[in-house]
DNA sequence: AAGAAACGAGAGCACTGCTCTTGACGAACG
DNA sequence: CGTTCGTCAAGAGCAGTGCTCTCGTTTCTT
């Protein structure tokens, strides 16, 4: 039904997967702040009005890039996940960690666009809030089996309030699970993306040699954290 | 003996200082994408030509707003580790996460020009490799004489291979204390910052409510993975 | 076939970082 | 004291940016 309507919606969906294709592209050179309209215009023999005909700003652009990102992020993260046995936790974490920072390594200025500074003057709309807790949905899910099959054992404390209830957050995202397993695996969470954006964006640069294994043991600390066996 | 060599320097110095007070400002109200020769130059009552004689490009301005804020981050944590008592390791690390946290929270421009996504078509230069490692080095101070003073548990295994010795890297940084040691100490440091990271680049924003709260008791499961007893 | 909507091209505005030249001022030297 | 040399602010100008507006043309709808 949406195949082809006519040949004018036809030409304006390639022609705007074609303008995001290009966009990507610079992005992965340039970075997100050499983003030109001007510069994706020239390489399709366009001019550079005419861009606006498909994307009412460079903003607009951006955005349509940030969505991209937190799917494809998503799904590698769901993807890996989903190829482990259902009740080996640990390797689902495991699998879902590495997921991660492969993607972020290989497409480190998308990276930088999802989860690294936000871009001075952007702000993100609400198309993006639906696409960005993919990632983090499949990775919850992995702590809420956990929980519900006895993996992961009760902590002690009960850790600090302040847990927002709010749509797509860690609450609603692990149902049933109390609030100190949730609490761990915020800090196991932080620590995952904590290591991702060291690794990304330079810190690790003649620092740490072996990063693949590296990251796997301190991914295996953060599991701990968590309260998952190993 | 530097006080006041010649009224010409001393000017040079004055107005120097005035540039990057004020591309400081703007650097917090803007971002450093904002960051406006032009408008430095527009506050000053000068001609945009005229800053080239004491930046000789903006990346240079940069740079020198990068190691200030390299030093002020290190201060932060200098002072703040260093009021609690030598001996209670728990605390002076507690006492450095939450000098960071606050740090970045009072100016999330300038945490993110140091540890954000690295500025598009920016290179740090060496000037700033030095200042670089103020809190690194004080945190590891903490570990140090944790270990050294028996506070840290010797671990069960001995975590990967591939710590590069350079200049300023953990390995340099912590002598004496065991390679397994260093993989938790750079893990908690991960989580930290990824804490941090995403507190600052608002990933918290109605998730999290009691933020201070919750990063105590992030840095505590931190500490815990760090083998630090509480 | 006629009207409406969408489209590409082009000119133009305000802004950016940066370079080059010009003229003025101040400090050191003979 | 006068000259010379280095430093400085100012201005014009270049190439680039995002974005807006207008103007014919093409395409779809009625």
């Amino acid at each position: 039904m949406t195949a082809s309507r006519t040949a004018r919606e036809r030409v304006r969906a390639e022609l705007t997967r074609e303008i995001t294709d290009i966009a990507r592209r610079q992005l992965a050179t340039e970075g997100a702040g050499g983003l030109s309209l001007r510069a994706v215009a020239r390489e399709m023999g366009m001019v550079s009005s005419a861009i606006y005909r498909y994307f009412p700003s460079r903003d607009d652009l951006l955005t349509a890039l940030i969505v991209d990102g937190y799917n494809a992020l998503g799904e590698a993260v769901e993807q890996a996940e989903s190829a482990c046995p259902r009740d080996d936790f640990a390797g689902r974490w495991l699998a879902a960690c590495h997921a991660v920072r492969e993607w972020a390594v290989a497409h480190p200025h998308e990276y930088a666009l999802i989860y690294g500074s936000p871009v001075p003057g952007y702000q993100a709309p609400q198309d993006t809030i639906a696409a960005r807790v993919r990632d983090v949905a499949a990775y919850s899910r992995i702590v809420c089996d956990a929980w519900e099959s006895g993996a992961i054992a009760p902590p002690m404390d009960e850790g600090p309030e302040g847990l927002e209830p709010d749509a797509g957050s860690f609450r609603e995202l692990m149902p049933g699970v109390p609030d100190a397993v949730v609490w761990q695996a915020v800090s196991a969470w932080t620590a995952l993306y904590g290591w991702v954006n060291f690794e990304v964006f330079g810190q690790f640069n003649n620092v740490i040699e072996n990063r693949r294994a590296a990251f796997e043991h301190a991914m295996r600390l953060a599991a701990a954290t968590m309260g998952l066996a190993q």
